[in-house]
DNA sequence: CGTTAGTTTTACCAGTTGGTCAAATTAATT
DNA sequence: AATTAATTTGACCAACTGGTAAAACTAACG
């Protein structure tokens, strides 16, 4: 498809989509507009429009680039490695997603806070399908006797719910804990928590 | 203070508030219009505008009555009560909040997403000081050997993580689950993970 | 250097935004 | 019924919104 990107391009590209994910993370899509992202990134509005045809389409590109990068760790999770230390490794590398990339998580937060309107096929779709995969896998790993029978599609919301509570509710964490890093210490509960529920 | 609310009053604040959760826990503040809140309440902006000084007012009043809604389950906990089941009753409640005020999960979501602009004050006041006392209560059990020894405020944490992920990522795990009410499963999930959390 | 392709800016627009104001209407009280 | 208080409306506004058009500028290349 598209193979010639210049230079200018190329930099411009990742300055609009960097301040799009600053400024749409925090105000949602509805939230925020094209002087905030111009205003970040640096670039005028309408040069802003020369690169991507609309607002939206800012926002779409952060949506799908995002989309794939959170589907991949569970497609790399292997059917024939040891069972908790599989899904282990899956949270570990969802947490340290929240601790690396806390605005994508909020952005992704966002769209679907409010019902997801522009990646609900994708939800009912590719997500769905993956979910259903690994949730099978889960399944047969119980079914023999290599962990404990659990409801796998909780079990990975569980999981999904507490890496990106660390993201998506930073601010409340910060201000109950303090401020400072507390991804090892939600990492270390986290951990316990799983092979708790995952081992006899 | 105000004593003397008309029934005309109590009508329209009331009609006002449950448009303006309705519109605001979909779109954030920024992304919310008076005009949407209008619409959906069937009075015109400028009424509104009689009954709220401004869009932030009703904004305002809305965390308000959240805050004081969620804080109240915590401190009911009873010191003296058993320790597993205090617990279960907290988070059985919050889930069930969770399933019937999906929307006031939705709009503090949206608020902490966005950096709490408006609470930040009360996350690090109240908020820290009724969740300081919790997680010292649960110390004590912990010492007392009545529960196992846990981190309290990533305990809280998880809690807070799994019921809020109902309401607020609906749509993600309806798309997962398929349509349907999945809060039994959820609250079977949560009640077996705290148990094995909490005991030896 | 000259030409072309790529980039940026200036000026602009129509629609929407939160909010105001005075007039009109309706409800409550005497 | 008359008066007063409460409520609702319509017309309006300045600021902001996403987006456009064309001119001005800059880089790349032969």
């Amino acid at each position: 498809m598209k193979k010639t990107e210049t230079r200018i391009q190329k930099k411009n590209h990742s300055a609009i989509k960097a301040a799009g994910l600053k400024v749409f993370a925090q105000f949602g899509f509805r939230g925020s507009t094209l002087d905030q992202i111009a205003a970040e990134s640096g670039l005028s509005k309408p040069n802003i429009l020369y690169y991507f045809s609309s607002k939206e389409a800012i926002y779409e590109a952060l949506l799908a680039q995002l989309l794939t990068d959170w589907l991949q760790p569970v497609r790399d999770i292997d059917p024939a490695g040891d069972p908790v230390e599989e899904i282990l490794i899956y949270a570990r590398h969802k947490l340290k997603m929240s601790r690396l990339y806390p605005r994508e998580s909020r952005l992704y937060a966002n769209e679907i806070i409010q019902g997801a309107p522009r990646i609900k096929s994708v939800l009912t779709g590719e997500l769905r399908d993956v979910i259903a995969t690994l949730a099978q896998l889960i399944k047969n790993w119980s079914e023999a006797g290599l962990i404990r029978v659990i409801d796998p599609y909780h079990l990975i919301f569980s999981i999904w719910a507490m890496t990106q509570h660390y993201a998506d509710f930073d601010v409340q964490v910060q201000a109950v804990l303090g401020d400072g890093d507390h991804f090892d210490d939600a990492e270390q509960y986290l951990e316990d928590m799983l092979r708790r529920m995952l081992t006899v």
